[in-house]
DNA sequence: TGTAGTGTTATAGTTAACTATAACAGCTAG
DNA sequence: CTAGCTGTTATAGTTAACTATAACACTACA
């Protein structure tokens, strides 16, 4: 694992998008615990604190809860609270401006298809 | 004018991006001027030498063309560079993690053309 | 010439993000 | 009780982004 990290953001975020990822994927489901903060630091060669504040981001967000010496864990309606919660923003604060860039560019359904994450059918 | 700044990029890159989406839009043509420095700090209430180091971005990249004393000036072929450059960028770099979102989020191919920039048929 | 507009550099200070290192606090399995 | 895993706090330092203020360098134009 080695996943690394984009400079367009600084790292807790992302750390947090990374998670709700997994969540909204489903590979983390609600009472799951979340990898420990010293893991995800070792594992991703980062400063625990970055860590930390990370999943406190979580926390404000009433995603997670922790419960020291135990570690922190997905809270029941986690799930349904992002699919409420991230999509009005993501459709509200980031895709006008994602939309206006490929109108800009000139990108049509079909480049954008093939460049987007899973090909379907290689 | 006031359009705001968003937290999630720095200022600087934001200004680099949106003189980009300029050229990109016509409003800008090769060989036009940007606005200066100063009166871009002034009117987004920023700091000249932010806009400088936005201005100098581009200078870097080959769009524009700095003229001490008299300005800055949009290069020949800018257009045709970013036009390749900034389709790359974007399939390669953003829009896999775009497209990966939007399918997490479940989002329609209809909820994205309601909420897309320019709403065609209001 | 001088003035008013350009870009550019210098100095210095604040804040947020990240880092290293260490210790503290709570839980559980042996 | 101890060892080993959790989250949490403390201290302190680095770097990038941004800010304020000022001066310098160059060009066009009246």
């Amino acid at each position: 694992m080695s996943l690394e990290f984009n400079d367009s953001q600084p790292i807790y975020r992302q750390l947090r998008d990374r998670v709700i990822a997994m969540i909204l994927d489903g590979v983390l489901k609600e009472g799951d615990p979340l990898p420990s903060v010293r893991n995800v630091a070792a594992e991703f060669r980062v400063n625990p604190l970055t860590v930390l504040k990370s999943y406190q981001q979580l926390v404000d967000e009433k995603l997670v809860e922790s419960r020291r010496g135990l570690g922190m864990f997905i809270n029941a309606g986690a799930r349904d609270l992002l699919l409420q919660g991230e999509r009005q923003k993501f459709l509200q604060e980031e895709w006008p401006r994602i939309s206006a860039n490929i109108q800009r560019l000139g990108l049509t359904p079909d480049e954008l298809l093939k460049a987007a994450k899973g090909v379907k059918k290689p």
